[in-house]
Formats: structure tokens, C-alpha cells, sequence
DNA sequence: CCGAAAAGTACACAGTGCTTACAACGGCGC
DNA sequence: GCGCCGTTGTAAGCACTGTGTACTTTTCGG
């Protein structure tokens, strides 16, 4: 790679970042080490500890990175009180949904376990704190769509709160599944994602084979 | 701890065992250090190689005891071969077969992370290899537990695989949320578990409230 | 009872996170 | 232009880790 450029002064906090993302798509992450990263970097290893106290806090800034990409992505899908227009616009979303979710899983594998997995944990608490991403999180979204549902007549009954929980629980099992073990290719992973959604929203009462 | 006994000469290994299973329980499996191991249990550090060719040695072979564990209440809900003989015995293993599995992702933390994680692959494929594990496993057990659904004459169709994949994922997604993020009681997390297997019943075709 | 195999020890090496004392750079007022 | 001073980076060191090697002790079968 081309890290020989020499980083300018000043630029070594960005450079830590850009590094540990890096790291983070190659899937190494738990492996990666501040001191190989200051090498690689041509810095020394103790400038690091000016910009991150910790190797924690540099894995924090990126679980932050990786929280804030799945908001706007999800964002994207359905924001904040815009409600869908028509039937077809709201199934479309879930679906939209769904697949942004587990595609995210499937091409962040290292990143997903940093942000949902347990070693994250504490991470993820502490990111949480956040009150941007506390105001309209994915979960928000998943909700709110699932009152889409009803409010553009998919959906008789008002949902509840507990549908909105499976439908995010059997999505997030699906994800996790399609980055952990089962390395399927991209044609198998698309049916995965379209028959998750499909029986996602049959448990919630819609079933898509009778309109 | 009483870690004061002298353990007697050739039991390191089964000490080692029990020690890390210890540290799964307590949850900081992550952080155990073969040489802190070893301190405790009064022993130089080299002497742990002796029964271990690596630290991932010894953490493979945890993960090895949580598999056989986990194997073994499956097979004692749907023993092979052994078809449910009512319809009630049908619908009732569903219940269990999810409880085990999310009750069990709930309970031990840290080793369902080293199961289905991301570092715990390789040792899972590596635990994986074993035949015996390979025979009946707890895929195997939700495939023909819904087979039995419709050998028992609840399902009209017979099922297909994405059926079983479906609630296999969804139920791992209740599993891992029920350990990784919320932090609910028991009381909230048995309901948890019974909607979670009724929807994944709605969504193979089977409403338990039309029964 | 003795000698070989198994089990455990002592020590060393390289790598890690992190700290602390120091050096160099660069923007500021004067 | 110049000195000041905070920010950034360096060098060296501590305590820890996993792991290899050469040694000693224990155990047990012939």
C-alpha cells in the first residue's frame, strides 16, 4: 500500500482512523495493533496516545463511524415523518430495509461484530450516548415503518410494539447469519433477503401472496 | 477463589478446562491470559503448553464442550428418528426447541460468542469436523421438527428448506438480542421467546390461534 | 530398582498497550 | 523578525502477553 507518503504534521489522527477502517474492511480488526499502525504510519508509537487515549477509543471512534453510516443509510429508507404514500411505496421500503440491514452485515463483517457483537459492548453503550444517534435510530425506522404499514391499509390492526421487536430480531438473525457462517454467494444471499422480509411481515399479519 | 489446592501432578489439563469454562461463565473469556491461568492454578506458565498447543487450543476445546452441550439438550427435545406422536407434542417441542436456544445464548454469554461469532470461526469449523457433531445437529433437530409439523398434520404443504432456515434465523436473532443488547428480566424475556416461536410458526404457514 | 516417558520449571524472545520525560514544530502577540 | 508556548511527535522504559527451548522432577512399567 501507499503509506509511504509521509503524513504531514497534524494529520495523524485522521490517518489513525482511516487506518483502522481499513483494517476493519480487510476483517483483521481484533488483530490490529497501535503500535504495527504507528510503524505503518512511519510515526512512533507513543504519538499515538496524543489523539486516542486508549486503543479503545480509537475502536469507539469507528463503532461510531459504522453507527452513524447504518443511520443515514437507513435514514435514506424512510426519514423522520415521512410517511409512505401508497401500499406498493410501503412494502417496497421494508424490503429496502431488510436488505440494507443484512447487506450491511455481509460486506462490514468485522465492523457489524464491533457494533452489535459482544467484544463492542461497552463501545456501543458508550456511542449510544449520543443524542443525534439517539433521536431517530434504525430501530426508530424499523418501527415506523411497520406503522406505515397500517396507516397506508396493509395492515388492519394497529401493530405493536412487539411486532416491531421480531421483525427487527428475525432481520438481525438473518444478518448476522449471512456474514458468520454461511459464506453464500451474492445470487443465494438476494433470495435469503427477499423471503426474510417476505415471512417478516406474514408474522406480522400481512401476507403478500393475498393482495 | 479455593484455587489454593494444590492440584496434583497430570491434572493441569482438566484444571485448565475448568478454569477458562470459569472465566466463560464470568464472561471475560476474551481477556484470560494462559500465564494468569497458570499463576492461579499455581503452575509455571510453560507447563500449560504441555496440554495445549496454543492458547487457541484451549479455547477451541471450550468451544468444543459448548457444542456437545448444546447438542445434547437439542437431541433431548427431538431425539433422532423419534417423530412427535400428537399434535400437541408437535407444537410443544417448537416451544422448547426455542427456549433451549435462546435461553442458552442468554445464559452463557460469553461461549455463544465464541460459538457463533466472528472469533470463534475458525474454531468452529475446525469443531466442526468432528463426526459426531456433524450426525444430528441442532439445524438437523429444526429441520425435522418441522417436518414434523407436517407429518403430524399441521402443515398442509410440506415444508421447504427455506422454511427451516427461516425460523433457525430468527430464532438466532432473538438469541443474540436477547443476550447482546437488552438487558430484560427473565419475566420480559419468556415472552420474548413464546411470541418469537408463535410468529416463527405464522410465518411457515402455522397459526396456533386458527387451532 | 532403574530408566524412559510424561509433566512441570526456568528462562528467554518478541510483541503488545501504555507512561513519562524530552525535542521540535508552528502560530501568536509584540 | 522574534521569542514564547501549546501542540505534536520521539525515545526509552514498564509490565504484560504468547510461545519456544533446555532443563529437572516425577511416575510407572519391565
Amino acid at each position: 500500500m501507499g503509506e509511504v507518503v509521509k503524513l504531514k504534521r497534524g494529520d495523524l489522527r485522521d490517518a489513525l482512523i482511516d487506518y483502522a477502517l481499513e483494517a476493519t474492511k480487510e476483517g483483521h480488526i481484533e488483530v490490529m495493533s497501535l503500535r504495527q499502525a504507528a510503524r505503518d504510519l512511519g510515526v512512533s508509537s507513543g504519538a499515538v496516545y496524543r489523539h486516542f487515549a486508549d486503543k479503545d477509543s480509537l475502536l469507539m471512534e469507528i463503532v461510531r463511524i459504522g453507527f452513524f453510516d447504518i443511520r443515514e443509510r437507513f435514514y435514506a429508507i424512510r426519514p423522520e415523518d415521512a410517511v409512505a404514500k401508497t401500499k406498493s411505496e410501503a412494502i417496497d421500503r421494508c424490503f429496502r430495509l431488510g436488505r440494507t440491514y443484512i447487506m450491511f452485515a455481509f460486506e462490514n463483517n468485522a465492523l457489524w461484530h464491533m457494533m452489535f457483537g459482544r467484544v463492542g459492548m461497552m463501545c456501543r453503550e458508550e456511542v449510544m450516548q449520543d443524542p443525534e444517534l439517539r433521536r431517530y435510530t434504525p430501530f426508530d425506522v424499523c418501527r415506523e415503518l411497520t406503522f406505515d404499514l397500517h396507516r397506508v391499509g396493509l395492515l388492519e390492526r394497529e401493530p405493536t410494539l412487539a411486532d416491531v421487536r421480531y421483525q427487527w430480531s428475525a432481520t438481525h438473525g438473518a444478518a448476522d447469519l449471512a456474514q458468520s457462517g454461511a459464506r453464500q454467494d451474492h445470487e443465494q444471499l438476494d433470495q435469503v433477503i427477499d423471503d426474510t422480509v417476505r415471512r417478516n411481515l406474514l408474522a406480522v399479519g400481512l401476507d403478500l401472496d393475498k393482495i
